[in-house]
DNA sequence: TAATAACCGACTAAATTAGTCGTATATAAA
DNA sequence: TTTATATACGACTAATTTAGTCGGTTATTA
């Protein structure tokens, strides 16, 4: 319960790892610094690639290198470009809550929830290399 | 990510329908209202009965009735006393993590953690009746 | 052309969460 | 004293989510 996935941690020991060098980083390097399962290490840095936090170059000698300050970044913006919009409880999301009805925390429970939502974008990703 | 789980949603929904009721509660009354699965609802009441939010009143007639003032009870305490330590990483829990040495964010994420918790910990139960 | 790296989708495995079942015990009321 | 309804509890299965793997493609350097 309010974990934060594999896929996250990975993606911000990348960006801390890569922010923390100027030549360009490949995959292979932070899977085996960190012992992080390289496919998986692959996939996370293609999205990052693909959320505009990182450039891609590809070929030999090529790699990740960052294309952001993060201090413009909180971690809330970070996340949910990984993996999708965040919230405590599905019905924040979609809708489609059988029991939505007759729920009698709905209101509390989206009331933290924006609490929490607002603490995560309070928080800049410097503070990740700190 | 970062879901809270059925079992805290069911008694959040169940600790405030108690609270709003004077009388006994059967597990079956609330299942029903909310469209809970009876025997889910009745095991988390058993919980909440063992953590001393509930008093519990066997038989027939039977069910169960509030123990405590939500005002002095934190979000944090309810749910960790439901699900165990909250943490958003493992190994701010069992410290076992075979990737712990070179782990770059370790410190970082245990501070945010520690500010989640305590975020956690400042919201009272009552919030959830209102 | 060989080696290395990003790119991408489909797939499998593992872990967690959700829900079920059976059985025991307690109590009120018919 | 029997029936109905309730809590108590552990073992189990099902479903969902998360983690990790595999195969094949394109791009670049040496």
């Amino acid at each position: 319960m309010l974990k934060i996935t594999k896929k996250t941690e990975y993606a911000l020991i990348a960006i801390r790892h890569i922010e923390e060098n100027n030549e360009l980083v490949s995959s292979n390097e932070i899977a085996n610094k960190y012992s992080i399962p390289r496919e998986l290490m692959a996939k996370t840095l293609q999205l990052m690639a693909k959320a505009g936090y990182l450039k891609a170059v590809k070929g030999s000698k090529g790699g990740y290198k960052s294309q952001i300050s993060l201090d413009k970044i909180s971690l809330k913006e970070f996340m949910e470009s990984i993996e999708g919009p965040l919230a405590l409880i599905d019905c924040h999301i979609n809708d489609d809550c059988s029991q939505f009805n007759e729920c009698n925390i709905k209101n509390p429970i989206k009331r933290i929830n924006n609490n929490l939502i607002n603490f995560l974008d309070n928080i800049s990703l410097v503070e990740i290399t700190k």
